[in-house]
DNA sequence: ATTTATACTGAACCTTCATTCAGTATTATA
DNA sequence: TATAATACTGAATGAAGGTTCAGTATAAAT
């Protein structure tokens, strides 16, 4: 789209902001991440962080709407590869973890939430994004319902719960080697699938 | 056990400043908890609070330890009641959003220990918490797979993927009705025991 | 080639916030 | 009652961090 250098340069070099902001704020939270630090890890100055994006707060709002954008994206270009929920959810699994786009940002996004929080805009816009993702859920789980895959059951709090293990795994697997995610993320499906308990 | 007055008095100021930073904490998280909030909730003073504290990180480090203390005494005082996995873990759910003890502070912990990094006393206190809590988790399932209750399987991992869904729950619970808290636990640990697929 | 717009720099500014400390009030001790 | 210890106050300090802006370089347009 753009045909000209500059505008090339400018978009990479805004993304490569972007980038670094991303991997700060998940690691370090919303508070835990200055604009100094952003600095020292693309090289960048604090002036063009502040030409590139409103401020602090637009730019990780800018972050959020980028996630939530992708994320629908490439969950589209995908899901028709899948048909029984089983398959779905790894493969959901898999686009949280692989290309991890999906919640690094779950947790800095409630710290905002609660953080800035005076502003009902950026709360609403926020508030927005834990939602649909929540009503991503709830239409997977009704379809499968539906199809007679899962027993009939509240299916806006098994989205709730599925919710709650999903951000739960983002949060630990920050902290386990990230070879093993994966692999402890395909456990907890299989396990919201078939329980742990043993059959006779 | 303090027999005069002043002690008393001194050691309920404590409590009070203690008690309000954990809910400002567990709230608004580490970094975005300020002293003079403290100071708001409490009608206390600044020099007060560090006269009771080292500091704004001795503060969250004694929460840290009181909650650990209290939880595992609480918890002794009430697992012989129960029997079955099932019973523990709806007792679990109990004592965590009841008198919600437990993982207020989780998000906190984590932000904190990823904010506070560079000390590596703090680090290291910090991570003891969360691996004494998976510790806990591994326990009750061993005792439960030695039963019989659970289907053989990797504990270790299992513990894991049970301290997500906590902490997930405690995540998401933050934005619902808290009178819907506990059915939303106990649900999610149907859920972690019976799955959610239809049996045939 | 000159002008204009775009991309970027870094020092200065200002607010927020943790921490300190000199002083005061209250209770315990002698 | 006098002295000492304890519990507290709030203004001052200084560091950290978000934001602004005057200026510079580079590319596009005329």
């Amino acid at each position: 789209m753009p045909m000209n250098k500059k505008k090339l340069q400018s978009e990479q070099t805004k993304k490569k902001l972007a980038d670094a902001a991303r991997m700060l704020f998940s690691t370090k939270g919303y508070k835990g991440t200055s604009i100094e630090d952003i600095v020292a890890a693309t090289g960048s100055s604090k002036g063009n962080i502040y030409y590139h994006f409103q401020s602090k707060e637009g730019l990780f709002q800018y972050l959020l709407e980028e996630w939530d954008r992708e994320w629908i994206e490439q969950w589209a270009a995908k899901e028709h590869q899948f048909t029984t929920l089983k398959e779905k959810m790894y493969g959901l699994a898999e686009q949280m973890v692989v290309n991890d786009l999906n919640h690094p940002l779950t947790r800095a996004t409630d710290e905002f939430m609660s953080s800035e929080w005076e502003r009902s805009d950026v709360q609403e816009n926020a508030a927005k994004f834990i939602a649909s993702h929540i009503e991503f859920n709830r239409k997977m789980l009704q379809e499968a319902m539906d199809k007679g895959e899962l027993a009939e059951d509240n299916v806006q709090m098994l989205a709730v719960v599925l919710e709650s293990l999903l951000i739960g795994l983002a949060e630990t697997s920050k902290r386990s080697a990230s070879g093993e995610t994966l692999e402890l993320y395909r456990k907890a499906l299989d396990v919201f699938l078939d329980g742990t308990v043993k059959r006779l």
